[in-house]
DNA sequence: GACCGGTCTAATCGCTTGGT
DNA sequence: ACCAAGCGATTAGACCGGTC
């Protein structure tokens, strides 16, 4: 969810195409490597209402930009395809740790609800760009992003590569149409500041989310795809919960609960035909349920050791990329009823 | 034969600008 | 404030080679 301010330098010039395939990486990624995994141009699309073209144009175009690079997954049938697409210099390897580096480079969270707004969608590529900018001039001052009105003008044309005009078009949609931040000119300077729709609900407040939670949808939703399984809103927030509901039973036996539930999502259309696969969050409950029921138990005191340790990075420590079904199945054959 | 991911291409859209 | 030229961005949909 965090975009570096070191790489905003070069996004003035990205189409709207791609600069929405980028929040939407980045918005869905893995912090740890800068990487949003399996991303799917259906998604994508349904997401910011855009034909399929859209989605390929802003891919290679990101990628001929050196703002990303990205990697195509396939199975070995060819029928599923997603992409791992990794936002290059954007990693916070060593997040948590004590390394000043990583922890203090500043960042623009993409995770405020006014990045998830339809009113951030519906702007302008350069106006996207702009609100990036004023984020981090006005969070990085602290009293709001100040320029003298005439330098502001020259700098910002130059960057953007457009007249005083439209410049000030795009100052009014930011400030007057969608209201993320207030601007006004006082003593020959432009003062901006950014307004209080950039606040994240609080936890326990209609739409908090932590930013992990995009993280673990995206694992969901990835496994959903690659089954070829269709699903509503509903059963996919039903399937999403499960990861929570089962995460401490599954860590109190050293096991990490997604990848047994991307295994009981993967069981759970055992028997259904390709093109006849539809979401069914009670029976992939029942296989997970059944998959936690066959994992050993562990010591007690070990456990409770191991479970202190590792709770709070249990979400943190998903690695998407080892699902291997045969080793599963295997996992599972030996392990269950 | 239906459907999928992906490509190709022509038509259209949308943005910016200079002129009024 | 509005208009229209210029031109890059975006779209729709035919098409290709593949699987179900």
């Amino acid at each position: 969810m965090k975009l570096k301010y070191k790489l905003l330098d070069k996004l003035h010039n990205v189409s709207n195409s791609e600069m929405d395939l980028l929040v939407w990486a980045v918005q869905h990624s893995d912090e740890t490597s800068g990487t949003m995994y399996g991303a799917y141009y259906k998604d994508y699309c349904d997401e910011y209402d855009r034909c399929k073209q859209s989605f390929y144009n802003a891919l290679y175009g990101l990628a001929d930009k050196g703002i990303v690079t990205f990697r195509r997954n396939q199975n070995d049938a060819g029928t599923t395809s997603d992409y791992d697409i990794t936002v290059n210099d954007n990693a916070y390897p060593w997040k948590g740790s004590s390394e000043a580096t990583y922890r203090n480079e500043g960042y623009v969270d993409l995770a405020s609800p006014v990045f998830r707004s339809g009113e951030f969608k519906s702007l302008k590529a350069k106006e996207k760009y702009l609100a990036l900018e004023f984020r981090k001039r006005s969070f990085e001052t602290g009293k709001g992003y100040k320029h003298g009105v005439r330098a502001f003008y020259e700098a910002w044309d130059k960057t953007l590569g457009v007249t005083d005009r439209t410049v000030r078009g795009y100052i009014h949609s930011l400030s007057k149409v969608c209201g993320f931040f207030s601007v006004g000119i006082k003593d020959g300077f432009y003062r901006i500041t950014s307004r209080i729709c950039f606040k994240k609900p609080a936890k326990g407040q209609e739409g908090h989310r932590y930013d992990q939670d995009m993280y673990n949808e995206q694992a969901v939703r990835m496994d959903l795809n690659r089954n070829n399984i269709k699903y509503d809103k509903t059963g996919f927030d039903d399937t999403v919960f499960l990861m929570y509901q089962y995460a401490s039973a599954f860590a109190q036996k050293h096991a990490d609960v997604k990848t047994y539930l991307s295994a009981a999502i993967h069981n759970s259309i055992s028997g259904h035909k390709w093109r006849d696969r539809s979401l069914s969050a009670p029976t992939i409950h029942y296989h997970l349920k059944a998959i936690l029921d066959g994992l050993k138990d562990v010591p007690e005191t070990q456990s409770a050791k191991q479970n202190s340790k590792s709770k709070k990075n249990r979400f943190n420590s998903f690695s998407q990329r080892d699902n291997d079904y045969g080793e599963l199945e295997s996992l599972l054959l030996n392990s269950t009823i």
